[in-house]
DNA sequence: CTTGACCTTCCTAACATGGGAGGGTTTACG
DNA sequence: CGTAAACCCTCCCATGTTAGGAAGGTCAAG
């Protein structure tokens, strides 16, 4: 841990303070390996570079690489990642343009919320009514799988043999 | 579509109806390549055969599968879905381990509701100050990727005006 | 008995991710 | 200054999940 991050000693052209692979590693949570690999495919645009051909991050592009791993994490194809940072990279799009995707975005987001909230109450429902004890009939088996996958969160009503 | 799926005619030793594996794949919303490589990894167990060879699924069966379809979808690892299923299909565990994995569960699933409420916020915060006009600077630059990427949901405080 | 729709197994690929080899660059320390 | 440690570079390879296809077996219906 001798070289920290911090300011590159030297930098680069413009003078924002520019960080190796590594370091934007650490400050965005995305791995050098990945890093790597989204320039690669066109994820994020190619990092300028060192004249030891080293790559070199300023603040946006650690911004921009922040948001991809956010997405990534929380399950987000790659092919829906690509929008947003490739229209904002391009600073010449309209912002029209921009807040249409930020919007299919979120709604892309609150369905799954939904789902994911469905399936927390079948578990919920299915963990009250198991006893917990030695016995193995849990009703888990009859009752975890019918949720019929994510079309009527109401329909389940009256199973409760209490 | 001749064959339709129904009752198969010959159904094996026990008598519940029994699926080809195309029909558990229409009934489950896996398919049947994907059922083939649960059991091949041991994630489902593996399906009772007919004489023909061919795999024959019952009711509980369809219902493993629909769960772990579900499951999958969500964006849950092979990993988190071996455990339930694999515990109840071997129906002499207590009914407290279940409970126990379930549990846990429900906590995977509420940090996930969680981060996917937070992504959310933080673009409807963005749409938000978007004028959505033909100005190319649109803050999403500045703003999108500042949510320090999940590690402690507690730590951001005065983040979000809520 | 033939046909078509299904099934079987096996091989291959794409994609996201990570490990590591072989070699260059920078910084720190003596 | 010279060397070692800690980076970086580019390649190649492995793994896991998902899908596609080939070659051949089984089954229901005409």
């Amino acid at each position: 841990m001798s070289r920290e991050n911090f300011a590159r000693s030297r930098p680069p052209p413009s003078a924002l303070n520019c960080l190796t692979i590594g370091d934007a590693a650490t400050a965005s949570g995305v791995s050098t390996k990945m890093i790597r690999y989204y320039e690669s495919i066109g994820l994020v645009r190619p990092a300028t570079r060192t004249e030891g051909n080293y790559r070199s991050y300023d603040d946006r592009a650690i911004q921009t690489l922040r948001f991809v791993g956010r997405a990534r994490q929380l399950g987000f194809s790659m092919e829906e990642i690509t929008r947003l940072p490739a229209l904002w990279q391009d600073a010449n799009r309209s912002s029209a343009e921009i807040k249409a995707v930020a919007l299919d975005h979120i709604r892309e987001l609150e369905m799954r919320i939904l789902a994911l909230k469905q399936m927390k109450k079948s578990l919920e429902h299915l963990a009250d009514r198991c006893r917990g004890d030695d016995r193995p009939e849990c009703l888990i088996l009859d009752d975890l799988a019918d949720g019929e996958h994510a079309e009527s969160p109401a329909r389940r009503s009256a199973l409760q043999r209490e």
